[in-house]
DNA sequence: CTAAAAATACGCCATATTCCGTATTGATTA
DNA sequence: TAATCAATACGGAATATGGCGTATTTTTAG
């Protein structure tokens, strides 16, 4: 049986192109076209229920993203949403899947890939072009970007990475930004005792300068300031 | 030119089943393989940088999570890493995410799809399993934007200093542990003009070192790290 | 008690940083 | 238009830092 989908783009070419490119394949049927929000759940109403919905996110009207917010409240998961569309903005693919798109994929994709991406949603998949993934990362990435390490609660202790007690302490006072000699006054040793600990601790840590070191012991909470 | 990889799991049998499937591939090669994140910290220093890591997420000693966190830090663009595992747990695609990683893969990938994936994420890609696109979009569907409630106007601004946009810029570098050198090849100009901007710095702010200026920066919160 | 690990200390050398100059160019503004 | 500021760039000199060695003493652990 074939599967019916919807085209849903304000620019009638571009359905006739992607429609034509999609007829050569058996297992899909085009039920229906629309040419904005509106107009498609007009359509979804006086025709068979499309199983997944090809949408352009730019349209007059009814935009593409107000559109999947309507389908995906009133039709839920009967029906998956697969927005095509030029521009990969990423406030436009977080909103896009906020309201409730299944898949995220370029215009210019290869019809055999917006076959298999239909396949994919009917499967309970996700399929996104390689550069959405891409932003959608990069979009998690910027969420809550501290929580990491905070959420594993000092797993990595500085004797996990070989420290020693002394190496530890040095550790603590580099991250002050003292220099060596301030070190050596404060623990009453040579500076190049201090110079010394701090090269043993430079490869403990696989590091090469104070900073870096700064930035590992912050990293993992081994300093509060 | 083969692609240099890295294999890092605590499980050798399941390196050695992964390596040999890839083996068959020539445009990869295996240059190492560790079997824990402290493992694999050191050895990328000993031996050619690979420009891939496929990862196992449950280790011992340091995980997966937080070797991707640290070989981020370290190696950021340089090397991608795509995780491998057979758990596809929200919280830990969240924090491999978070943590840096560009791929997350089930282990029981066929080895043509990790090749695949190995070419994408060189690309610029970010390829994942089906499972994990569809989780990744349910947990983005989940997390509303935070607005910043960080809005309270700091009290104190870079330009109270008499700071210019220029030496406020390079401050937050300077604040990110960046020599002369790095700085000046990100802002294109000479080593030597950074060094008077920070020399200018340095007498607006009032101190003589990289360590105090970073310090007065964190304490204005000009810095967020 | 004895071997191993940790802490101490020195030297050499290359590079980075800090503090002092000077100087040119383009933009702003009084 | 003239004066000032911002950004650019260079050089010298003193000090700090990082990477390599070696070596002694003290502490810890088996």
């Amino acid at each position: 049986m074939k599967t019916p989908i919807a085209i849903v783009d304000d620019n009638p070419l571009l359905i006739q192109s992607i429609g034509r490119n999609l007829s050569l394949y058996e297992e899909i049927e085009i039920v229906f076209t629309a040419k904005n929000g509106i107009d498609l759940l007009d359509k979804i109403k006086q025709n068979q229920l499309p199983k997944v919905i090809l949408m352009d996110i730019e349209m007059p009207q009814m935009n593409g993203i107000q559109a999947v917010y309507e389908v995906y409240q009133r039709y839920g998961h009967q029906i998956k949403i697969i927005m095509l569309t030029v521009f990969d903005q990423e406030d436009k693919i977080f909103h896009a899947i906020q309201a409730g798109a299944s898949g995220y994929l370029m215009k210019d994709e290869k019809a055999s890939t917006i076959i298999n991406s239909i396949n994919e949603v009917l499967a309970g998949g996700s399929p996104m072009s390689s550069i959405v993934a891409t932003k959608i990362l990069e979009l998690l990435r910027s969420t809550q970007k501290l929580q990491v390490i905070d959420n594993q609660p000092n797993e990595v202790q500085p004797k996990d990475f070989e420290l020693t007690k002394r190496e530890t302490e040095i550790l603590q006072l580099i991250s002050r930004g003292m220099t060596y000699k301030q070190i050596a006054e404060q623990l009453f040793v040579s500076d190049k005792t201090i110079k010394k600990h701090i090269e043993n601790i430079y490869n403990k840590l696989h590091v090469n300068s104070k900073y870096e070191a700064m930035q590992l012991a912050r990293r993992y909470n081994w300093i509060k300031i």
